[in-house]
DNA sequence: TTCCAGGACGACA
DNA sequence: TGTCGTCATGGA
């Protein structure tokens, strides 16, 4: 059987169209109850489909591969990704019962039982969050969709086009100018390929981050030029599904916050505020942002 | 027109 | 070490 069962609660939809906020999205699909996204398997850029087969208490997913079926031993060669992708470690009942002293919080979980940090492989998330620094979520999206249109390689499969993001190798040698061009700013240009270029020279290792304790990892990466504090947190809990990586001056955080608690904190204040999730800061902010949206 | 969006950097005191 | 100006764009 091609199925790959994972640890409840999971909230299957919720937890993928939580990322997910453009249709103009082309690393990653989310259509029909199905996510889609491209991988490497055997060497070659692959569609990987999941199928939501379960339930918010039974989770399981089915995998195609270029909207074929898995076969069983290839589902089981691809379980430790999907499981990756679809961040079946996540501990949320031990966040749940973290926050049950915590009545707006509690509640907040009760609506959104099963909601996980969903990852995304960490290199295109750093690039995805930089593109979204200080700019809305929809310019944000933009931006990605021209770099990944440009420099991205698609992956046609049943009438249906993906895209691999661009590897770091290929944007070392991307022009400043084209992105430009593209509407990023010279700043944002700059950190993208500058990043890309030390990746290749293997002056920063991003693998190695996920070994590091969630502090190290920010000092770590804020070393760099064009990571922030909050573009490590946020690369951290999209990347590494990091649970205690809270990126408190984050716009939607606040505004959360502001709406949940009656209180309206500035990043310092909020530092202190947040002390009572120790530890789950991350898992906090991805409930906290889900419950801004209209539709959840 | 001004302010704010899923900020970061560099200059300056 | 902390503050401020600047970068980019679009919507409210």
């Amino acid at each position: 059987m091609n199925t790959i069962a994972l640890r409840p609660p999971y909230d299957f939809a919720r937890s993928i169209r939580f990322w997910r906020r453009s249709t103009g999205e082309l690393c990653e699909q989310w259509a029909d109850g199905v996510y889609r996204r491209v991988i490497v398997f055997d060497a070659k850029p692959t569609v990987l489909a999941l199928h939501n087969v379960g339930t918010l208490e039974a989770p399981a997913v089915t995998v195609e591969l270029d909207e074929r079926p898995a076969t069983v031993d290839e589902t089981a060669r691809l379980a430790p990704l999907v499981r990756g992708l679809l961040a079946d470690d996540s501990d949320v009942l031990g966040f749940y019962a973290a926050v049950a002293d915590d009545p707006p919080m509690a509640a907040l979980t009760e609506r959104l039982r099963g909601l996980r940090p969903n990852r995304s492989p960490l290199w295109e998330t750093l690039c995805w969050t930089i593109c979204g620094q200080q700019i809305s979520v929809a310019f944000a999206y933009m931006l990605k969709e021209r770099l990944v249109r440009r420099y991205g390689a698609g992956v046609a499969v049943a009438g249906r086009t993906l895209y691999a993001f661009p590897a770091p190798a290929v944007l070392a040698a991307a022009d400043p100018a084209e992105l430009a061009a593209m509407q990023f700013s010279a700043n944002k240009a700059s950190f993208i390929i500058g990043l890309a270029q030390q990746l290749e020279a293997r002056t920063l290792d991003l693998e190695g981050v996920a070994s590091l304790p969630t502090n190290e990892a920010i000092t770590y990466l804020t070393s760099f030029r064009g990571i922030g504090r909050w573009t490590a947190e946020f690369t951290l809990l999209r990347g590494l599904g990091r649970a205690s990586a809270l990126p408190a001056n984050d716009a939607g955080v606040r505004q959360a916050i502001t709406a949940l608690y009656g209180q309206k904190l500035p990043e310092p204040e909020l530092r202190v505020f947040a002390q009572r999730w120790d530890g789950w800061g991350g898992i906090v902010a991805l409930y906290l942002l889900a419950s801004l949206r209209k539709d959840e």
